[in-house]
DNA sequence: GGAAGTACGTACATTTTGGTAAGTATTCCG
DNA sequence: CGGAATACTTACCAAAATGTACGTACTTCC
């Protein structure tokens, strides 16, 4: 891997360059997990199990570390209450919510443009 | 892995059934260098080399691979001048000007968003 | 009583993704 | 003349993502 000069402080956002933190961060939302996550929540509080169902084929394991990825990104709330057998809350924050509308767009865009899509597909 | 059952045909494409195509879509925009390219290449053509340069630490092989998949679906056009040394065009297509659009909304979000975004981060 | 559900963590196996190096035919530049 | 640039491809290897299986400490339902 080439190295690239670590972005001068101060300079702009830049997901086209290598270093700057904003990819990475747009890799969390845009991951196999992340994205499907966001959508999967926007506007509901779902528990770890339901969100497992509502994505369908995820394991535990992804899962889990998905959700600790976005809420270390501060995009999702956890809320445990202290039961047993345990039941967790998973939401989303302000910024969460404001990433997962822009999400959804792309998700919703795919599904309707779907049909020309998969006209075009060699 | 769980066997999901193939969405009847006829059925709203959905992004959260496992087995929906649009699900593939959305992975193949959202994917680590996918992404990057839309972004890279919206609004402009650029060479194969040139685009290299823009996304700044892709390597040959994946560049490569990630054109000739979104070119696959759709999204990229190629042009090859039959010339030597090689020159050869990318653009984006009607289609993949829309997804550019809603891809680069997410990135420049997120380029905005960024400084309360590292703040929230634990 | 026995089975299933709950929200994970951990160890291990597999799959996917990504990088490196080399090769190509030719042109341009110093 | 020697070296760099061009747009890939292929073979090979490393790293990252992802899945599987198991364990847990209880509760609820049949």
């Amino acid at each position: 891997m080439k190295d690239f000069p670590a972005p001068p402080p101060g300079s702009c956002p830049d997901v086209l360059h290598p270093r700057c933190p904003s990819r990475q961060v747009l890799q969390h939302l845009t991951s196999r997990w992340g994205a499907l996550v966001l959508v999967a929540l926007a506007g509901r509080t779902l528990r770890f199990s339901d969100l497992r169902r509502a994505l369908g084929d995820v394991s535990d394991r992804m899962l889990a570390q998905t959700l600790q990825g976005l809420e270390a990104d501060g995009m999702v709330r956890r809320v445990a209450h202290d039961v047993v057998p345990p039941h967790v809350d998973y939401s989303l924050t302000e910024i969460g919510q404001e990433a997962a509308v822009l999400v959804r767009g792309l998700a919703d865009w795919v599904e309707r443009r779907l049909p020309d899509i998969l006209g075009c597909q060699r």
